[in-house]
RNA sequence: GUAGUCGAACAGGUGAUCGUCGGCGACGGGGUCUCGAUCUCGUCGCGGGAGGAACGUCCGAGCUCCAUAGGGCAGGGUGCCAGGUAACGCCUGGUGCGGGUGACCGCGAGGACAGUGCCACAGAGAACAGUCCGCCGCUCCGCGCGCCCUCUCGAGAGGGAGGGCACGCCGAUCGGUGAGGGUGAAACGGCGGGGUAAGAGCCCACCGCGUCGACGGUAACGCCGACGGCACGGCAAACCCCACCCGGAGCAAGGCCAUGUAAGAAGGCGACGGCGCGCAUGCUCGCUGCGUGCGCGCCGGAAGGGUGAGCCCGCCCGGUGCCUUCGGGUAGGCCGCUAGAGGCGCGCGGUGACGCGCGCCGUAGAGGAAUGAUCGCCACCGCGCAGCAGGGCGACCGAGGCGCGGGACAGAACUCGGCGUACGGACGACUGCGACC
RNA sequence: GGGCGUUUAACUCAGCGGUAGAGUGCGACCUUCACACGGUUGAAGUCACAGGUUCAAAUCCUGUAACGCCCA
C-alpha cells in the first residue's frame, strides 16, 4: 500500500467519510467513559510498538473513531506529544484502515517516539487485513467485551 | 595564540499541500428556554496559537472559600549592615571572613558570663582541669670521692674506727612547676628577651584578646590612642535565648444550572421562655386595662453541629428540630480563564537594585487535552570529493562548487515575582601566560 | 495540575552525631548412606548522588535524581 504519506488511498473503495482526509471531532474518542468501555476488549491487535483495541461504535453509519493513550512510561511530556499526532496523522491519512461504526483506542508502547510517520503507517499497513477482519467480527457482534470477566 | 572570569541577547528563516485549537463575522443541523438568547456540532471567510527554562514545586504574592482572619499557647520560618520590592528565604550596594597570580568568586556571618547539654578514641588531664615522663627545692636513708678533727695500731710509710663539712649519684616522703616530652580536632594566649632553685604575664617589647575614649561612617565596621595583664576552649545547620515574620487550604479553590447530603424506615435526644405589633374573641356601656388563640418581627437559649494541621478562649449555625443506623444516585454542562505588580522605547533621579513621567504595542486559553505532518528552497556547522580559480621557491593554504550528515534542553493547564536544575551555538568586556612588532 | 512520602548487604528492614547491624538468602565445614532440618563459621555495603556545618555525617542543612502514594 501508500506508505509514501500524503498521497491518499488510491483505492477508495466509496468511502462514507465525507470528510475526506479532515479530523473532525466526531471521528475521536472524547470521554473517559469511551475509553473505559474499550478496554475489556478482546478485538485486539499487536504491533511492535502499538495496541490496537477495537469496539462498537455508537453507529453503524458513523464513521471510525480514535482515542489515544500515552502514558508516562513512554517518555516525556514532549515525546508523547509527538507520538500522540503522529498517531492522529497515520489515522486521518488513512480513512480506510477501518469501517465504519467502530471505535479504536491505539495504546503506544515504550520505543514508540523513536518512530516517524513512514514507520507507523508502515507497521499499521502490515496488519491492516487483520484489523478489518477484527472489526467486522466486533459488528457482527463477536468478540464482544467480556464485561462478567473483567469488572 | 592559549587558559580563564563576567555580562547581555538569541533559541534558524521561508514556501506549498493536508490538518488542529480557540476568537470574530455569515450560514445550516440539534438541545434548553422566560422566545429573545444561550450551549453544542458542522461549512466558508478573516486574523491569532508554547518556553527561557513552559521543568522541579524550593520560597513569595494575587485570587477563592473557611469568621472581616480575632486573642493566647504550641508550632514553623528568617538571621552581618543599609536599601529595593506588592512580597520574599529574592535582588542591589557595602562590611567582615575565606579562596584565586589575576579578572573575579564563595559564605545560615545574631547570642556560648540566661540556662541545659555534648566534646567518642587516645591521653595524667577535655573546662573555673591536671601531674604520666620530666625539671627544681627541703628533709631522710644508702653509696662514692675530697678535706678537717678525735681515738687507736704501727719503728716508719701507712692502716683501722668514729664524727664533721662540701660535692656527686641512687632511692623515698613532702612541696614547687606548667617551660619541655607525649596524646588529641582542641591542653587555659603566641613569639623573643629578662628573671628564677626550676619555672610561670612574674616583668618587658611586638602580635592577639578585652575595656574605655577620640575620629570617620546612617549602620555593619574601620582606624588611632590609653589602660588591663589573660579573667573569655569549641559546638546554637544541639536544645535554647533574642529580634523580626507567619491563620488554614488550595482553580480537583470556588460559584451557577441539572440533581437524591432526597423520599421512606428504625432507634435515641430535646425546651422552650420573654417583649412588641396586627387580627379574632371573652370580661367591660365604651376607651384604657386584663385573659385566650393565631400570624409576623426582635431578644435570650436546649439537644446538636461547624470553626479546613493541634489545644484553649472566642465566633458562627441551629430555634420544631437534632444525632445514629438502614436505604438509595449522578460521574454531565457553564463560569472562574486571561489586561497582567504587562512588554518595548525615550527622558529624568539614583553607585545600583529600582522609582517617576511620556509615548507606542495588544500578546495562546485546551479539557483523552490544540499549537502538528510531509516535501522543497535559503542560511549555519562538520566531514568527504575533484585537489578547480587563486596564493606560496616549497611542504602546503585554499574563496567558490558538488555530495553526505547535523541543529540542543525541552510542551502552557488560574496568573504573576524569584530561586534551583537541564541545555545549543554565536557576541562583547576584562584577566593571566607565551610569542612577535 | 496540586499535595505528600521513601531511598542502608542479593531481598525485607533496624540504626538518627563517634569503627554500619538483624532476619532471610549465599559460600565452607560438621551431622546423615544421601537430602532436608540442626550446629559452627565466613563473605558480602560509594548508607541514591553532589555540596556544606562539625574534630568527626548513614544521621544535621541545602540542592539533584529515582521510585511510590493521595485528590472528584
Amino acid at each position: 500500500m501508500i506508505v509514501g504519506a500524503v498521497m491518499p488511498p488510491a483505492t477508495d473503495h466509496a468511502s462514507p467519510s465525507p470528510a475526506g482526509f479532515a479530523f473532525p471531532k466526531a471521528r475521536r474518542l472524547r470521554r473517559r467513559g469511551d475509553f473505559v468501555r474499550l478496554h475489556p476488549s478482546r478485538a485486539r491487535v499487536h504491533t511492535p510498538h502499538f495496541l490496537l483495541l477495537i469496539g462498537e461504535g455508537p453507529s453503524v453509519e458513523a464513521a471510525a473513531r480514535l482515542g489515544v493513550t500515552v502514558t508516562r512510561k513512554v517518555g516525556s511530556a514532549v515525546e508523547r506529544n509527538r507520538v500522540k499526532r503522529l498517531v492522529r496523522e497515520a489515522f486521518r491519512l488513512d480513512p480506510a484502515l477501518l469501517p465504519n461504526g467502530v471505535d479504536v483506542v491505539v495504546i503506544a508502547k515504550a520505543g514508540a517516539p523513536t518512530l516517524a510517520l513512514a514507520d507507523v503507517q508502515a507497521e499499521w499497513d502490515v496488519v491492516r487485513g487483520l484489523l478489518r477482519r477484527r472489526a467486522h467480527e466486533v459488528l457482527r457482534g463477536e468478540r464482544a467485551p467480556s464485561r462478567k470477566g473483567r469488572p
